[in-house]
DNA sequence: GTGAAAGCGCTAACAT
DNA sequence: ATGTTAGCGCTTTCAC
């Protein structure tokens, strides 16, 4: 910056001001300073400005698990909103691992994130969200809520999952089997509940053995799933409560040589681009990724800026797509609107 | 800082020392800096030290579409490989354009990044390619190869769409159209060329009509596709160069009613996770993202620790996955290994 | 084994 | 409209 000053015969205070745009600089000087710029290349050094101004213009991201291609559309979606701002996005994965994410949130807070977005672990309330509170640095939830004071945004969960699990029921289905979640984070909580209201609403007894932990991991639902469909008496229907663990039952299904829905009626948490072209077509309860990510940015924007009321928790809702995994004879027909 | 070395009655230096174990320090001064950073609950600012050290421990990684879940699987191996290296990964999104492109590499590097990671939008090499390198940045360029002296890691192209081309062949197809990618980009040219060589093998004329421009797009993809079948000299196969495209076909194809592969002959480069649960089930050449992620994460770490030799250009085998969308009788025999 | 002090490259308050 | 300069919070050389 000296070097620029020098050969522009100014001080570096007015390089500074045309190069931000802070101050009212005559425009003759404002040419010869960019001239000088690019005559020597000059490139910003945003570190040192960092560093003198106090702020970075970055948020960090700290995900549960970049393998589920849910996440990673949520960073998709955070990247442009961020991106659009003028901020950068600085990515880790916590791997769904209370230590993992605290290393990860420390070492963002470490570099100065203006903001951050957590996707928390199970256990995040314990370390790592009160470490970040206590940093003063403006934080928004995503995906998974909690009991704390700060912005939270999530896709409807309890609704969704009761209506998945009425429209089983409505089709006739009694032994209706789930496959839930990690446990210990809201959105597991959420959809088991909203399961379980669905079946206390018609009457039917919940029967744990056809409650299965999936752990949300493509493994582990498939061979929970595995083991419940080798079994003597099989559950007609399966819902299953994310993405992962859609792909692990269905490997077990194929697996089993059965057949959806002749076999076993199937429907599920969380849609995918390609459901529409392939068979069977999955009957799905749908997130709006894109405006849960984006939501979630503007919502830390908001707090950058120094907005400072009371934070808001934000439910995106889903929707509901019929097709013909559920196996119900109104398939591919249009379903009423929730409510 | 200064508070800390107060509390603890040492001196500024020797509390960057015990944080960063760059000298001895006597074990009792060690615990009363340890204690003292606990009791002030003290935070490293590693822009500060950024700036002191001249170096930020950060990759920048410029991915050319973060809508295509390759890419997100790039992003994911690739985070994975540096925060297993103490690294940490600054994301942005080119959107395939070369102006953004240049607008996310600049912020990188006046960030300044200690390497850079490129999946290169058409046009890198004019002006984002030499701007990286003038700055001095260890660069290696990822999934698209270009000809410029770095690093970079890439699939297999040419010889994975002769072979794809080539099964077709094999099973009697003679209008074989092909779903290309964006122009101007070394995997699509590669890709395109193996499906010219294979058809030029068998004597058989290549047929600009049977050539689409599906840009690397889902729906420019499924409107070229839906335009070809519709009319009435159709293809009897079809091979499709990406996933977005490979959707996209798919839509045109339902779309006009058509069933894969009794109407038409199905194939195509990148492979999906759940490729073998549902129906048609995709024939497909699979890259090995996780491999080209971690391979170009660990090509910058070399570079960033100083290594000066010759540039790598790093290949990744795919794999031919054979199933059933092809359609040919040998459908679900596992083939013989490629060459 | 430990400390003092000179930067790192900027921003922004204060002057003029 | 422009310049001077005191930091920002560290690292690291040099000295003891």
């Amino acid at each position: 910056m000296d070097d620029v000053a020098r050969l522009a015969g100014v001080s570096v205070s007015t390089v500074s001001h045309v190069l931000n745009g802070t101050r009212n600089v005559n425009p003759a000087t404002r040419q010869r300073v960019d001239a000088a710029i690019l005559e020597i290349g000059y490139r910003r050094n945003v570190v040192a400005r960092s560093l003198a101004a106090g702020r970075t213009h970055t948020v960090g991201l700290s995900i549960a698990a970049l393998t589920n291609p849910y996440f990673g559309s949520l960073v998709h979606a955070v990247e442009r909103r961020l991106s659009e701002a003028g901020y950068v996005l600085i990515l880790g994965d916590s791997h769904d691992e209370p230590q993992p994410e605290r290393r990860v949130t420390d070492s963002l807070l470490d570099r100065q994130v203006d903001g951050m977005i957590l996707a928390p672990a199970a256990g995040s309330e314990v370390s790592t969200i009160p470490e970040i509170v206590r940093s003063g640095t403006p934080l928004v939830l995503i995906d998974r809520m909690l009991d704390v004071p700060c912005d939270q945004v999530g896709p409807e969960n309890d609704a969704s999952a009761y209506e998945l699990t009425a429209h089983l029921l409505d089709s006739g289905h009694r032994r209706i089997a789930i496959v839930r979640g990690i446990e210990g984070i809201s959105s597991t909580t959420e959809r088991f509940d909203g399961y379980a209201r669905a079946l206390a609403d018609r009457g039917i007894e919940l029967d744990p053995r056809l409650v299965l932990d999936g752990r949300s991991s493509v493994e582990v639902a498939e061979s929970r799933v595995r083991e419940l469909m080798s079994g003597t008496d099989r559950p007609s229907a399966l819902v299953s409560m994310n993405n992962s663990m859609t792909i692990g039952s269905l490997k077990a299904v194929r697996g089993l040589g059965l057949s959806i829905p002749a076999d076993l009626a199937f429907v599920c948490y969380d849609d995918f681009e390609w459901s529409d072209l392939f068979e069977p077509r999955l009957t799905a309860a749908a997130q709006d990724v894109q405006t849960i990510g984006r939501t979630a940015a503007d919502l830390v924007l908001r707090r950058i800026e120094g907005h400072e009321d009371a934070p808001r928790s934000i439910r995106v809702p889903t929707t509901f797509t019929h097709r013909n995994s559920c196996g119900c004879t109104a398939a591919d027909k249009p379903v009423a609107p929730r409510r």
